[in-house]
DNA sequence: CATGAATGAGTGTTCATTCAT
DNA sequence: GATGAATGAACACTCATTCAT
């Protein structure tokens, strides 16, 4: 059953966020699920399985979150709404915890081809969707030319995860003041013509 | 003796990077540092402290580079040198290979404290270095006054290890396109460059 | 369940008396037992553990003796029963293990608490029950009363400590020549054979 | 030189008492001898010699102690003597602390045949001597005859041994009160002709 | 001769996984 | 199917002893 494999996904998830990947034992997957070692070995066949498919899990649910975002808006849209969607759900508890945990996975990658490979699709689709809204910007006369595209989307998802990783070292990190600056930052590369200069209140 | 020390430090950070924190044994690095079980335990008392001091180790080097860098340097000047140590070493792969183990160091301060701290530290002093700096080219009037040095500082720190993240997943990455966003964007607050009439009071 | 402990426990308590409680490796409690070790370890949690278990069990099974002894009984009674129970059992192999096996409990709770504890109660639970005797004894007339009911109760253990270290050294100990003697100390110092008329007033 | 043989034997029999003949290492001992791995391994071949010449130290010298007292008295007058050398200096706290060390060796006796033999001659020689002054006590009319001389000697070692084992448990034992039921009982069985019922003032 | 760094077999313990019930 | 007791290889770590200096 499914319901069992989400089950089991959100107490491991639980026993990563708070433990580590590693030092996390089935032992404690099996107490904080509720259900029984033959139980979990029925629906995944390695601890390694049940690290894959978190992975997996929570990339899709990312992904989708940023598709959504993405579909049907401009550059400054988008931005606006991935702004919303990603950068200021960082003030809540649970995706705070979500991000702890995929930084997590960000380390495993580097030892773990399927976690890379999760974790690369997670960077590679988006940074694809936003440098094709960059080219479309730049075309339309919204955007600096001559930055790459491409360049332009890793930077966008380096900030992303420089405050992630902030945030989750030091849980004073002001959000907003960080988003500011990037905003700034963002507008200040946009031609004059296209947003004329409409800062946000600063905070 | 500290070159022993040092011996095991290099040979448990290679087999570190190899293999992870966690998975990695005693037995490699045994096997890696050429000594015996016995030894490496005289001159640390446990595996976390082998850990521990590699942390240190790191982090003192890094901020080394950067204290020189930042000294006797303006905004600009500093971050030219800075960009110079840190994000063009890059290319070299002994640098990679540092910061993909300072990324198992980033997910290993999510649950050992005395990791936590070392990091912390780690991002902490530049920021405040940078924070400085930033705060004197604000009254220098080289850079715009509407915002905060301290989140500048962040969001240059977090350009810094969204860049590390993404060549450490992908070694296609193109250190200098992104560091050409980079610049351009920086350039883009400085107040020559962008609208210093129409910006919002500073908060 | 229970039947595993006391295999656990059996197993154990034959490699200590074997080899002592120090010389003994787990390895060896393992083959003895015929168990593994997740299975030692998941019924104990430390070696330590199964040592205060078999200090416990030894003491709670002579507890019991003892008790069952002096139940409804007079000094003299008790003394013959408790001679039958203690004394005379030392003649059986099984029991001379058991002794041997105590003498090192005996050290061992020089060095630990937990043993310290629970042979101290083996020691002081009969002492007070055999003082309680003593005093109803020396009430009654039936013993000298210049004679402290405690010291007399520590004499009577000591003798008894004292013949099973030496049988434990020297099998060739004659327990009943031992006991003998001390059996006509005893009457000595019950006021029908000693010189009632005599004695100095009791403190 | 034997002065570095007395210096290692004092040092670890500090280390034994405080920690146990199995759990203290070498290393304790080098640490608090004050002298190297090497020195240390010049003078004894291995830990286990170490043990086996403080057990033979501490005979030694105790029966030295014994004969000493035995010379020239008849069974009362060394009676006496073993009272003052012996119990009498468990009040006495380096005493008490040589008392609890040979506990130890009682244990080790029974695992380690040197520390066996060593133990044996240290309880039969006294045992012989104090069977034949009992035996020459009974000829004199001065003790009852229908006690075994050897188990009269076995009952008076018996019961030091026992007072040393309730004192090393519980420090607060009291010795004199001990020895006054001691001294009684042995009074009672002289017959009633030698020492006129001369008791000792109660305590 | 004296040192103490080095050895490595051995220790107590853990934990992912299995399989009889 | 579901269980959870059992497995045992592997783990981090220790320590009596040696031997190059």
């Amino acid at each position: 059953m499914d319901a069992r494999r989400r089950q089991i996904i959100e107490a491991a998830s639980r026993c990563f966020l708070r433990a580590g990947l590693h030092a996390t034992t089935i032992q404690e997957i099996i107490r904080e699920s509720g259900l029984s070692a033959g139980a979990i070995y029925s629906y995944f066949t390695s601890k390694d399985e049940i690290i894959d498919a978190i992975a997996k899990d929570r990339h899709d649910r990312e992904q989708q979150f940023f598709v959504d975002a993405c579909r049907q808006a401009d550059l400054a849209g988008a931005l606006e709404r991935l702004s919303q969607y990603f950068f200021r759900s960082l003030h809540e508890v649970d995706e705070q915890e979500r991000r702890r945990l995929g930084i997590q996975f960000w380390a495993e990658a580097l030892q773990n081809e399927r976690v890379l490979a999760v974790v690369r699709r997670g960077v590679d689709v988006p940074r694809k969707h936003l440098a094709d809204m960059i080219n479309d910007a730049q075309r339309r006369g919204a955007l600096r030319r001559d930055l790459k595209p491409d360049a332009v989307a890793r930077v966008l998802i380096g900030l992303y995860h420089g405050l992630i990783l902030q945030q989750a070292w030091d849980e004073n990190t002001e959000i907003e003041a960080y988003l500011a600056v990037m905003n700034v930052m963002l507008r200040a590369i946009a031609p004059e013509t296209s947003t004329p200069a409409k800062h946000a209140p600063s905070q």
